[in-house]
DNA sequence: GCGTCAGGTTTCGCCAGGCGAAATATTTTC
DNA sequence: GAAAATATTTCGCCTGGCGAAACCTGACGC
């Protein structure tokens, strides 16, 4: 009886509570139980603990006063969120892609995450010698140049919140004194850039700038990552320079929407 | 065990299948099985029937090449329909609350879906003799003033479908015959509003405009609904002036973000 | 007021089908 | 090519999802 239509490994419960969301906001209004167990052919009680439990996780909101279900804040932020993310990674792989032809190094751009810097896309260098990391990956805030240049530009607090937690020793050149953090930071604001070497890896050295929205709020940050090896002040300073207009080329087109609003 | 927290009402598998979501949706990338199994706590073997489900109704999309899993097709179109017709709400209340006040009769919203006409929001006139529809209600396309005002403005195939289609008979006084609504409709097309007089319920007449994108196309559609009774030439050519600069201001104030894109 | 009706909520026993450990296949890494 | 990491499949257990039906609850109508 059960025997659900194609793939192999779905789960009953899971479609039909996704048929309820779905025809929920298709409708894009409040609807009753009534309605809905109507519109989507389910028993009533079945339609009933959905609704129950979409509510609870916030997907749809329950409005009791009328009984009506509408699409919850919790399906809104994350779409929100996805919308964001997707509109930033459009945005910026082409720019990314272009800094990349323009030195043959490895580009990356990062968003915090819980106190962690995570690369959410990055175009690769095609030197044999080159710095990659994956996307998806996690690196702590106060070792990389992504961190710093999204750190310099927080608010007081939020900065504090991140130097006062226990630093991690990623390298013996990693930078563990708040307070020797705290003047580099200030650096930063001052000059716009973060630079890195050798502190969140021995082989690596790396430049990176905050991405800003329309409040000044570092959103993500792009940076340049390079063997240590071809470091040299010219290479920091031309790839700072070009960071920061990639940035702000990358918030200008951004602008139209806030991306939080 | 499997007792759940608080609720009463709550489906385990769809909790389990939304944190799932949520993390994918929050992480904003594509990820592995391993990883949203690690993130959600969640037996691997689960999750993998989850993501299955999830990517069998688009909620997900399943990158085969890289097995990496992301935020797929339906769940963005379901938050773009959501966006729009939240938007649309928001900025048409009070206009529409502005008709109510001047008039003192029912403005309706709506827009067509499949065919029909769905009613998604309604100011009521305070009189005793009222017309009402309730939100959510549908009503055929070429027996309503909105529909029409949608019609006339769709392109050539789009309306003809509707037209071709078999034309139910709400009151006798509906127009069964497809070459008089198309002459009709060419008549609302230049003068910009539709008017349905005892053609979808004996007692009640209608003046409807549609609302436009910059794309000129009619996704919704805003009426003024009135007893027979109170049908003058005067009101009807007030209203239908009001109505379009309603739909006019509505069309303006939505103009900064697309809304079908 | 009481009866009726149209929702929404709760109960309850049944058994489908979800679960997850473990085995297997597949891909990546060294 | 072996080893390691990851994805897929199997399979029996038994939970917990299911839905009919009983039960509320509030809104009307008379």
């Amino acid at each position: 009886m059960g025997a659900k239509q194609g793939g192999g490994y779905i789960v009953g419960p899971v479609i039909k509570a996704l048929q309820v969301l779905d025809y929920i906001g298709e409708s894009g209004r409040e609807v009753s139980l009534t309605e809905v167990a109507k519109a989507v052919g389910l028993p009533k009680t079945t339609v009933f603990r959905y609704l129950q439990t979409l509510s609870s996780t916030s997907f749809l909101r329950h409005d009791i006063p009328n009984d009506r279900y509408g699409i919850g804040a919790a399906f809104r932020s994350l779409a929100r969120t996805d919308r964001s993310l997707h509109r930033l990674r459009e945005v910026a792989m082409p720019i990314m892609r272009n800094l990349n032809r323009e030195f043959n190094e490895t580009i990356n751009l990062a968003i915090e995450t819980q106190g962690w810097i995570i690369y959410i896309e990055i175009v690769e260098s095609t030197r044999a010698l080159r710095m990659q990391a994956h996307i998806g990956a996690r690196d702590p805030m106060h070792t990389t140049a992504l961190g710093k240049a999204i750190l310099a530009f927080l608010a007081e607090p939020e900065r504090e919140k991140v130097l006062s937690a226990s630093l991690s020793e990623r390298t013996y050149r990693t930078v563990l004194d708040a307070c020797v953090l705290r003047r580099q930071l200030n650096e930063v604001r001052t000059r716009g850039y973060a630079v890195e070497i050798g502190e969140n890896e021995d082989v690596s050295m790396c430049v990176g700038v905050p991405i800003l929205d329309d409040l000044s709020f570092p959103f993500a940050a792009l940076s340049l990552s390079a063997p240590v090896q071809r470091r040299s002040d010219t290479l920091i300073s031309a790839a700072a320079s070009a960071l920061l207009s990639a940035s702000r080329e990358i918030s200008e087109k951004l602008r139209p929407e806030a991306l939080f609003e």
